[in-house]
DNA sequence: CGTCAATATTTGTTCGGACATTATGAACTA
DNA sequence: TAGTTCATAATGTCCGAACAAATATTGACG
């Protein structure tokens, strides 16, 4: 017998069923209502009890399935996936933990400049060689320590952002605000050792490494959003990747 | 209008008909038949084409979609999107890209231990602290060159591996043939300063960097597949990773 | 008591249909 | 001419149904 976990739907909400279904069950499974290893209801019993269809309640299903919540086994069942993977994959890194363990994050603006030509920014971005880009390139620090240089480039479409805004506001923060959002990102993670502005400018000591990330995002049609080249005291970043393999 | 691309269907095979059209539908797309920004043919009249019905051709875009090689508007159609990402997630590295480029990969085995106690390995995976692990340490070379040292770690039910298969053949080579597919893995990337023994076996200079990496690989069930953690000389290597956010 | 075959259960695939929602462009009106 | 309305075309959601395939269970039989 597997639990039944109330679920409440709402047929006059603009927001799909099966959206609808999937995130309750996906808190259900998160907040440790369903167990790792549990049986799952079957597909038949949740649609009936919930008056759904069956392809409804399967592609909610399938959403969570997709998400590594859930494990579908023909001719058996469904159940709670054993390992639970959070998925935290997104752009994360260490930064977040750190906010979330409470050291005070800040942001330092070093430079400013809307007609920076980059050829290798621009050809990522898939855009000609001297086209001027907005260039920003900032110092991140965890309470007092330096943290990270962050060089980034934007196309001309986003250049007209405010100063105002670059030097109070994150970069993403900006963009979400402007409805751009980067759906989809390339990253490129390496280590070196580095120059010697970088070590002042990170309080390195002779020998240390440095962790680096270039990224290219893209919004949901393809167009370029952002170029990044960024640098990380190894001690202070860690970058946090899950990898599905289909 | 948009271009007509040749698909065939085959209805007498096991494959199911959505993968048999997404898998066309991605190859026309990524040989370069449909270009970038192009207009896709629209659902019913491919449902029509081919003889599918409409919600086996919507589940074969929804896959192009999921992998980002495909953009759908509401009202508006689908196109191929700009950015055609090559999907090179998975466990990459710059290692293939060496291989592709005809420098010849080796391994060299430096340590095999079948009853190893590694707490921090054991709980990654979720087992016991004492468990006693397979444990393997490697040496892969670029040509002449170290390039990384490689320690794995395997959970008890998969420690009965012959050695003359450790020895010749991969890792992932020997546990696909054994029906374990690790599919999903969780990495953690950095970098740090060598130990001396590292220093030596990756034939490092003094101040030369080192790209690490944790990973915990788990099979479709969730259960533990691999621990691994590793590290790379910093000019041989680098992470590539596609990030999706939804 | 052990083995094998029939049966039930559960997920997987495919279809057809209906209506909703959104964007584009054309036709119409002020 | 400028603005609005409306038809059209495309994707999005949801339903009901049927059959296929894989696995577990049960029961019959030796």
């Amino acid at each position: 017998m597997s639990k039944t976990i109330p679920v409440v739907i709402d047929r006059t909400s603009p927001v799909p069923l099966y959206h609808q279904l999937a995130e309750q069950l996906t808190e259900a499974i998160e907040t440790g209502v369903l167990q790792p290893g549990d049986p799952f209801e079957n597909e038949l019993a949740l649609a009936a009890r919930l008056d759904l269809s069956r392809p409804t309640v399967r592609r909610a299903i399938a959403e969570l399935v997709g998400r590594g919540l859930l494990v579908r086994r023909r001719g058996v069942g469904t159940t709670v996936a054993n390992q639970v993977i959070h998925r935290r994959d997104e752009l994360s890194s260490l930064w977040e933990d750190l906010v979330r363990r409470g050291t005070k994050p800040s942001s330092e603006i070093l430079e400013i400049d809307r007609e920076r030509v980059n050829p290798v920014a621009a050809e990522a971005m898939g855009l000609a060689e001297d086209t001027p880009l907005l260039y920003l390139k900032r110092r991140r620090m965890a309470g007092d320590t330096p943290a990270a240089i962050l060089e980034n480039y934007l196309p001309p479409h986003l250049a007209d952002l405010d100063d105002s805004d670059l030097r109070t506001r994150g970069l993403y923060d900006i963009l979400k605000a402007r409805g751009v959002r980067p759906v989809i990102a390339h990253q490129v993670i390496g280590a070196r050792r580095p120059t010697s502005e970088e070590r002042r400018l990170l309080g390195l000591a002779s020998g240390d490494p440095l962790l680096t990330m270039t990224r290219r995002a893209y919004d949901s049609e393809g167009a370029p959003v952002e170029y990044g080249d960024h640098c990380y005291r190894y001690d202070q970043y860690a970058f946090d990747v899950t990898v599905y393999e289909r």
